[in-house]
DNA sequence: TATATAAATAACAATATGGTTATATAACTA
DNA sequence: TAGTTATATAACCATATTGTTATTTATATA
């Protein structure tokens, strides 16, 4: 489902961790090691919210020998902005609702 | 701060629920007794999500009588969708704590 | 090969989220 | 005033989220 995808996006955005992660890797791309000690937050927690931001694709990551540097995937960041801003038109939806009775109007 | 508040009108946004009920108002203004015939859930939990949308500053309530109608806050949908797509720009953090030598470089 | 460093995963705990049913409140209506 | 309808709140439960520490895996190096 539609909603049900964007929501998935917005859900991992929706940390502030994560969303300062994706401002810094706007700047450059960063490794884990890089990244750590700029939260208060363990090794592993970081981890995890890097592992929900490419699971969202929002990010990618490339392996440089001992390094795993995490990438931002910039288009999927501004096609979820654009989608908040054109949400489905569901006008047509509620007329079919009306037309069958199946809608409660309150007047 | 700027990323915690972000973040909770993200989440705020984050449901599949809330964003049809977005979507919906988007067409025109909706009381509650409306809402909860079109989604497979309870009054109170469509009750609870639009109070949701409401401390988020995403929706309008207005009595009218015996019904309350919500409706769409506009500008601030606007907002949270331009805020994605226009997050702070780290790079001079960065710099700042490359020259105190707190940021580690991998190379 | 043994050791060190970087990153991911496992196991666990505390809190948040989103649903339910029951009940309270607000406003109409007979 | 008593009853009905619309909505919100309370109490509860199951699951998700986000942190922790311990451990595993991958790579580089002495």
């Amino acid at each position: 489902m539609e909603f049900e995808k964007l929501a998935d996006t917005l859900k991992a955005l929706a940390d502030p961790t994560r969303l300062k992660i994706i401002s810094l890797l706007r700047t450059r791309d960063c490794c884990v090691c890089e990244l750590v000690p700029i939260f208060n937050i363990s090794q592993p927690a970081i981890s995890r919210h890097l592992s929900r931001l490419k699971t969202a694709e929002l990010v990618h990551e490339t392996r440089k020998s001992q390094w795993v540097f995490y990438s931002l995937n910039v288009k999927k960041l501004e096609e979820t902005g654009f989608a908040l801003n054109h949400l489905p038109d569901l006008s047509e939806k509620l007329k079919e609702l009306e037309k069958q009775g199946l809608l409660v109007r309150c007047e």
